[in-house]
DNA sequence: TCTATATATTGTAATATATAGATATAATAA
DNA sequence: TTATTATATCTATATATTACAATATATAGA
């Protein structure tokens, strides 16, 4: 589908790498909390996740790099936030299917 | 978030293996084209593809096995359908949100 | 049965990703 | 300046993914 396809290579690599990045536990999770908390630093991800704060901070550069959240330093604190819209709607989409039976928050 | 998260493990590791699987362009494709076209067999989507058959065939079985499409056969064909309502609907709103102008059909 | 067609599976080399400890940087406070 | 806190980067290792050729399987028709 690369030529005759319904979406052009770009949009379908741009696309893909962003379900790439979802496509991980861990990034999931924190992209699920950054949704229902609006924002959090990473010492907060870290005591969730129950991951060293070096993995934690990769998974971070890695949906940043990809776009899909941005940080923004707070003196010696870094608080992210989803910036992506097409995540942010899946997220909610996902949010919304699951009910609240399953919400531990 | 493991244990004091929003989602419990279990529905994480469920919806990351999704979003996995549609984090590769060419499985991507496969599931925008399945969405577009509502079925089709390997040797279409070997023809957009421009992969081997054999490698076609791999990410048919990735899919299938995490349960986005199923395979039904008919005579030598399989003809393939997508299988799972959240991934119909993440894609048909990437469709959506795209517009018309990159339909190449 | 034999043959052609469609699809799946296997083996494997190349590449990519995940994880975690150690170290580095940046901001602030004492 | 030194110490503390928060975060990032470096590095090594383990594991997973990808692509593709070769091979196997299933079905239909002669």
């Amino acid at each position: 589908m690369t030529e005759h396809g319904v979406l052009e290579n770009s949009t379908l690599n741009e696309y893909s790498e962003i379900f790439k990045q979802m496509g991980h536990p861990s990034r999931l999770c924190i992209l699920v909390n950054l949704m229902v908390q609006k924002e959090s630093n990473v010492s907060n991800m870290q005591n969730c996740l129950c991951e060293p704060q070096s993995t934690v901070s990769q998974h971070l550069a890695k949906l940043k790099s990809a776009g899909l959240i941005i940080g923004e330093r707070n003196g010696t604190e870094i608080i992210y936030r989803v910036s992506n819209n097409q995540v942010r709607s899946i997220i909610k989409d996902l949010l919304n299917q699951l009910g609240k039976g399953e919400c531990l928050i």
